[in-house]
RNA sequence: GAGUCCGUAGCUCAGUGGUAGAGCAUUCGACUUUUAAUCGAAUGGUCGUGGGUUCGAUCCCCACCGGACUCACCA
């Protein structure tokens, strides 16, 4: 037999004599006055003297994470997945069944403990346990508790294991959840109206990426997921909602990398009357914010770079930032006409080795260059500012070249966290946009914005002047919590399935 | 989709063309304040799966499965 069998059999075992003590195995309930967490903070800085003078008792629970037995002084270590304190076991103080409970007690087993609080010789604040309450079993040997599970397969795959034995996986999650509280109270603070719009849409529209296909019986209806909930979003804005934010999934039926997973968390948000430069302000405040709120700093590691969070931001145009890659690399002056000029700018993207598509315009293969060579060196955070029109179908272009679109990303740590825009308020514009799209599908682009026709009409009725930005919250939190990927943030990453 | 690397005990890892090792965990024994407890003993393996080469394969070769990273893709 196996060790892991062998294990899994004492378990059994060591739970069928519990039976027999005539407890109930699985209770329903338990009674627990206060949780390890409230108790450390209580009492976990008071003194022996202290301890023994208050002379506190309390009943609590958690799950067993260590067991270290002599005889008849006996210690469990146990955690209530927040913060882990001791319980000193001892055959003299303890009822004959609840002493025959600990002997058949495993680590990982659930417990409750009632007791008072004290300190050791060691020091150690622990609860003398005066009863040992049997909650519920673990059947199944643990990861040892000095690694922990490092095995990233299984640390996905099982998440549970993961939380049970890594307690700065816990962590990230924590700050996962005060992170997301942080934005949304920020907005909230800011008159922003949250809302949830369709994940099920009949046209997946709002970015340029490809959708998961479902489809909806009852209505014989093909359904895709949404690659973004932007255009329903400014929906509601026609409908009078001046500022209005949603947090939720998006879904692309692209590649899996350390940025990319195929369902991810947007935070997209919509301000009537604002425009991209209002929202680079706001944007700077509120990640600044965050970061302070939850990290007590706005300077961060995130691997082998110390990254400032302090507003302002860097401001870069797109352009501007390509052409000067470009020049350095090339070893000569390229002109924002080059940049401007479809052939120029695809010779000039083939002499630094990029393939260029016979479909793409100057600006598709500008912002291809400034991708290739600039992305990944923007590692304090900086607005990239103005992008090509051509690669924008959703934003209003400046009044003063049409060219360029009033549209930024966000990069931090080398990779993108946010991308907002002045939105294009004019439906004849919109249509025109929607029909470019539509010749690049046409031409083999699976990615090309289809033609919404209902969004139109809603642009119809008048969409005022309106700013809006998609905030990358996997991504945010990878960089708050120095998470190398974007896996470790999320609790249950997709993985291909096992036989 | 392409390339590189990885898969050995429940966990963390060594290792070799001649049927496999450690620590922790587990079991038994000792121990009434331990802190990765300690000490003594024992148990535990289809070396990812399937082929091939070989007298002999966990090791070499091929395919497959799963994973990591890089590239491609992807605002």
């Amino acid at each position: 037999m196996s060790s892991h069998d062998e294990q899994v059999q004492q378990r059994q075992s060591n739970l069928a004599e519990l039976e027999k003590l005539g407890i109930e195995i699985y209770p329903r309930t338990f009674e627990r006055q206060h949780t390890i967490a409230a108790l450390v903070e209580a009492h976990g800085s008071r003194t022996h003297d202290e301890l023994e003078g208050e002379h506190v008792t309390t009943i609590t629970s958690g799950r067993i994470l260590a067991i270290r037995a002599f005889g008849k002084a006996n210690f469990l270590v146990v955690s209530d997945g927040h913060s882990k304190m001791q319980a000193y076991i001892r055959q003299d103080a303890l009822p004959e069944l609840d002493f025959t409970i600990y002997k058949l007690l495993d680590f990982g087993d659930w417990v409750g403990i009632e007791g008072r609080l004290f300190r050791t010789k060691t020091n150690e604040f622990t609860i003398w346990a005066s009863r040992v309450h049997f909650l519920s079993k673990c059947l199944v040997p643990l990861p040892e508790k000095w690694h922990g599970l490092t095995d990233v397969e299984t640390r996905y795959r099982q998440r549970y294991l993961d939380l049970i034995v890594n307690p700065d996986s816990r962590r990230v999650f924590e700050l996962r959840s005060r992170i997301v509280s942080g934005i949304r109270e920020f907005m909230i603070a800011r008159g922003y109206l949250e809302v949830e719009t369709p994940m099920m849409q009949p046209i997946a529209g709002g970015a340029i990426a490809r959708p998961f296909v479902t489809h909806h019986n009852a209505l014989d209806m093909d359904l895709f997921l949404r690659i973004a909930p932007e255009l329903y979003l400014k929906r509601l804005v026609v409908g009078g909602i001046e500022r209005v934010f949603e947090i939720n999934r998006n879904f692309r039926n692209e590649g899996i990398s350390t940025q990319h997973n195929p369902e991810f968390t947007m935070m997209e948000f919509y301000e009537a009357y604002s425009d991209y430069h209002a929202l680079m302000r706001m944007t700077e405040e509120m990640i600044a914010g965050v970061a302070t709120q939850v990290l007590g700093s706005d300077q961060i590691t995130f691997g082998d770079h110390q990254i400032s969070l302090h507003a302002p931001f860097v401001r870069l145009s797109l352009r501007e930032a390509a052409r000067e890659a470009a020049s350095r690399k090339l070893g000569r002056e390229i002109a924002d006409a080059d940049l401007r000029d479809r052939d120029r700018v695809a010779a000039i993207a083939k002499e630094l080795g990029l393939e260029v598509d016979p479909g793409s315009g100057a600006g598709k293969i500008t912002t291809e260059i400034f991708e290739r060579l600039c992305e990944d060196r923007l590692i304090q955070p900086t607005f990239v500012y103005d992008f090509p029109t051509e690669v924008s179908p959703l934003s209003k272009q400046k009044p003063d070249d049409l060219e360029t679109a009033e549209r930024f990303e966000l990069y931090i740590g080398g990779f993108e966290v946010a991308n907002a825009f002045s939105e294009l308020n004019d439906p004849a514009e919109q249509r025109r946009r929607f029909e470019g799209q539509l010749k690049n599908r046409a031409s083999g682009d699976l990615e090309a914005h289809a033609m919404d026709e209902d969004y139109i009409r809603a642009l119809e009725y008048g969409l005022p002047p309106t700013a809006g930005e998609g905030v990358g919250i996997d991504r945010l939190v990878m960089l708050l919590t120095n998470s190398p990927s974007i896996r470790d943030v999320i609790l249950f990453p997709l993985m291909r399935t096992r036989e």
